[in-house]
DNA sequence: GTGAAAGCGCTAACAA
DNA sequence: TTGTTAGCGCTTTCAC
């Protein structure tokens, strides 16, 4: 048997001929629309049958008025990172109950190559794209958003003006956070950042100050570590923190890999049951370790679901003003954002 | 600014009008094809450019003798588990490099839904496809092969043949596992493994079959649980084995989520420091738990790159026989494997 | 080097 | 209820 690219796909015409009918015909039966026989609608669908006939939607597609692919396009940082996968299943089943399918891609968060799916994903003719907007300047994004693409943003909004975003509660839930820790008694709570370009680490940042300053803490700048790319980064800066002469007794850290750093850090210098640590972000397995690790939890799943059917809406020519939606994020204690300072 | 389905994009035909030549120059000139005068190249471009032109890849596959969509479907059980993400990345990244853009779906194993998707992509006239076949029967994907569609299955191989498949050393790396355990004085070593229809937990059970046998160790069929999906009946199933009256001193978990309910259970017995457990697939943060969960590391970027290259090489014609590549497995030390059996 | 005509597989608009 | 004609945006074929 040929492993090539395959035989012909038998054609409309082709099964008019078989049903001896006209086109047209064939494609009222296909699709379902009324004015049909039911014994030329039986004959159209065993011709259909025997010639395996398989509908061609980028065809129907380009001739149909409303010009839908029935497709969307999906642009994360990296599929393969848990919170973006999570995020694209939830758009995915969103969208497949709406017949739509998802072409997704990673944009490693370059702008470049952001511009560059997002030409490809055009060229093919999606109705529509959620994006996880690459850090800096989004004027790839303005730009496709201008030429009438619908769009949504999800994790970081817009710097452009009409168009839809789903969030979380980055800034509350930091602040929430750290008001938990100051409650335990905490005054020298450190703060780990992951790039400060990223929309979301500066609400996260400014949840900690907003946390601080409600506690009546004042912020010691040294214990403050941002840009902090990757867990290894983490690691580094959080040993940087806990060997200061006045090291924090709690650590706030505002991202999944650098709440791994943070915990490597503990663990290898054997703090992790003294120095308190809150997570933004939750991962599989924070209650596995010793302690649990405590985080604020994004609703991942109610994230892309909104994304998916803001989108779905402006495809299907909803003109509403755009929307922030807010997903709220929920604090889950698990024991290692529950750690008192030491006493004395 | 509106909101809706956007203003239609400009054509070709708008572009030849203000470039004042033909449509097959305006062809020749955005496709980069010969033959066509550097000043007429230059008009062309310039009044793209002003129109905001942009080329219908739909379109075009439609009238090209090819019939490219430069575009493949990618069908895995659920694109929010690491494994099957991981691989999806993998294959994204590949099937770029070559132009090409991934239509993605989660097929849950499920075998109607897989159909439905696989009719879904096939509508879209994607050029190939890469499945993690769901359980059961594969007589929708075989249909899809016979058709001619090019086709390569990751993780289990086909039932019928001609297709191409990616795999791991599912058997040979079990039973490895076995024989170190072994090694190390464990005779009574435990078996957790989830659902039997699948091919990898047979392969998988076979190897610590084989493994037993080559350690001169005889099994015991109470420390065999199978059929275990997720962690929480995988829990279940270790406290039973640890409550035997003669306990298993080592587990082999042969599967992601059956290692974290196998931990789980160790820890609140407190014995995860007394029972040996190595588990096939590894996990984020194996190394952090204590002790660190040695585990059998599939390569899943080298599986998933592979698949993608077979996949595009099938779509360029390659017609050399059927390939089964098998990707090597590691072991990954990292101490829960490496605890020896109570003396005495 | 350039263009006119035909047509990919399908559906809109109309006619019968 | 059914068919005819035209044409979606593009590329093929072949003529100039």
């Amino acid at each position: 048997m040929g492993q090539g690219a395959g035989r012909r796909e038998p054609t409309m015409r082709e099964v008019a001929a078989l049903a001896k009918v006209s086109t047209k015909t064939v494609s009222r039966v296909i699709n379902g629309l009324p004015g049909a026989g039911t014994e030329v609608t039986d004959r159209v669908r065993a011709a259909a049958r025997t010639l395996g006939y398989r509908p061609d939607l980028t065809a129907s597609s380009l001739r149909r008025s409303d010009r839908r692919s029935a497709t969307i396009g999906v642009l994360f940082e990296d599929l393969s990172n848990p919170f973006d996968s999570a995020l694209l299943r939830a758009v995915e089943d969103r969208a497949r109950h709406s017949g739509v399918l998802v072409l997704a891609g990673s944009s490693e968060d370059d702008r470049a190559l952001q511009r560059e799916l997002l030409v490809s994903l055009s060229a093919r003719r999606v109705d529509g794209v959620v994006v996880m907007a690459a850090g800096g300047h989004q004027d790839a994004l303005h730009q496709e958003r201008e030429r009438g693409t619908p769009m949504v943003l999800v994790d970081r909004p817009p710097t452009f003006g009409g168009t839809d975003c789903v969030t979380t509660t980055n800034r509350d839930s930091s602040r929430d956070a750290v008001l938990r820790l100051a409650a335990l008694g905490h005054r020298d709570i450190g703060f780990l950042g992951d790039r400060r370009t990223l929309w979301t680490s500066q609400e996260r940042y400014t949840g900690y100050l907003e946390g601080l300053a409600q506690a009546g803490l004042t912020l010691r700048e040294e214990l403050v570590r941002t840009d902090l790319h990757g867990d290894a980064p983490a690691e580094a800066a959080a040993r940087t923190l806990l060997g200061l002469a006045r090291p924090p007794t709690a650590l706030f850290t505002a991202q999944n890999l650098v709440t791994v750093g943070a915990m490597r850090a503990l663990r290898a210098r054997g703090e992790h049951r003294r120095v308190a640590l809150i997570g933004f972000d939750d991962f599989r397995l924070a209650d596995l370790l010793e302690p649990g690790i405590t985080v604020v939890r994004q609703d991942v799943p109610g994230i892309g679901r909104k994304a998916a059917e803001l989108v779905l809406a402006r495809i299907d020519g909803d003109t509403s003003p755009p929307v922030h939606a807010v997903v709220p994020a929920t604090l889950v204690r698990r024991g290692s954002g529950e750690i008192p300072p030491p006493t004395g």
